[in-house]
DNA sequence: GTCTATACGTTGATAGAC
DNA sequence: GTCTATCAACGTATAGAC
């Protein structure tokens, strides 16, 4: 008997909590930390706002959460690099992605760079073993690529923080983009080809093509 | 008469207000603008918190003015890249001049990173005209070199900004760079040599050499 | 599980003595 | 021009009715 009334709850549980970190997200993106409030995420979530403390507690423990999600989502990009083995294809593949990352997910960019930019004092906590683990093992697979001749040698940690740098940046600095379009966001069209622009720099970068 | 003590309490009033500029701009950096309190910053200041309200009265106007000086040291930064002709020179020198302040100005480049990541509400009103003509005049030049033949077909708006972000990423992201360097922040040499080869990846990108 | 009303702490800003 | 004391506004969090 209790089982479809505990699943009807739990239902609606996971429905809400996830109307809230949608919502922290964008605001915590718009207005970073302090400068969001509980009772403008309630707003953008259609809730009260004693709902976001009831499901949350804590402003504190939404922002983890919502860090906890961006990590991963970030991580899962890294798997359009690992499944091509050479690197033409698994450069062009990664910038791609994480361009459409940019795209689809600004305000997820946003938090992140916010967050790392005043110290990861959250996020630190958690991140450091993957980002290591990420970038040594991607380190090799490029120093294998110089030693095979297949590409330049350049410094993979330097080439890997320039492609972090300027996908994110389409995110991160959209407001500038769009200063020098005129006042206007960029359309789908005009993304896509930033986007083949940005891959051809990186490809060009390490001496393909 | 009243001319030496004018004076002297001009000088006061710019040595203070530099102390609390200088102060506000790191406060700002590591806080955001909602988290940095006007009690912090005149903390770091050393100076009573009345005083920072009596120079610039409200928060708001003195992070205009933080901002307001952050986007002048910024355009100075361009001289760099104007008084060098050839696209070797006036790339290699850009590129260390925009790393040189990420390396000395950490905190104005994150105060920057933040206001344009929030929507550059205040700078948007100021920066706008600069920002458009600077990239209209540099894109010519750089043009004129790919018709030339110094350089690469690539389009000189996505190459301009991939050396703002690569370049202002290490003042920006400078933490999640300690982190993948054994927690410890880069030396002068560290910084030296990644200085070359963001130099060398920006050059191949461009074919040059 | 939902929501209104409220307590409590923090912060921007100022009044007024020096 | 300097600084202490103070206030009003706001924001987090919760108590308690439904």
């Amino acid at each position: 008997m209790t089982q479809s009334i505990k699943d009807q709850k739990e239902v609606t549980r996971e429905v809400n909590e996830k109307l809230i970190i949608d919502a922290a997200e964008q605001i915590f993106a718009l207005y970073g930390f302090k400068g969001a409030t509980t009772d403008r995420i309630s707003k953008q979530a259609s809730l009260p706002k004693a709902n976001v403390h009831y499901y949350f507690k804590t402003k504190s423990n939404l922002y983890r959460e919502v860090l906890h999600r961006i990590l991963d989502d970030w991580m899962e990009a890294a798997e359009d690099f690992d499944t091509h083995p050479d690197p033409k294809s698994a450069l062009t593949n990664y910038v791609i992605s994480k361009m459409k990352f940019s795209r689809n997910r600004p305000y997820a960019s946003k938090v992140w760079a916010n967050e790392v930019l005043h110290g990861a004092k959250i996020a630190g906590e958690f991140f450091q073993n993957e980002l290591q683990g990420w970038v040594q093992d991607r380190t090799k697979i490029v120093n294998d690529w110089i030693q095979q001749g297949k590409i330049k040698a350049v410094d993979p940690e330097t080439l890997f923080f320039m492609i972090w740098a300027t996908t994110q940046h389409y995110a991160d600095f959209s407001k500038q983009l769009e200063i020098l379009n005129d006042g206007k966001a960029f359309t789908d069209e005009q993304y896509q080809q930033k986007t083949q622009q940005v891959v051809r720099l990186v490809l060009n970068a390490v001496g393909i093509e």
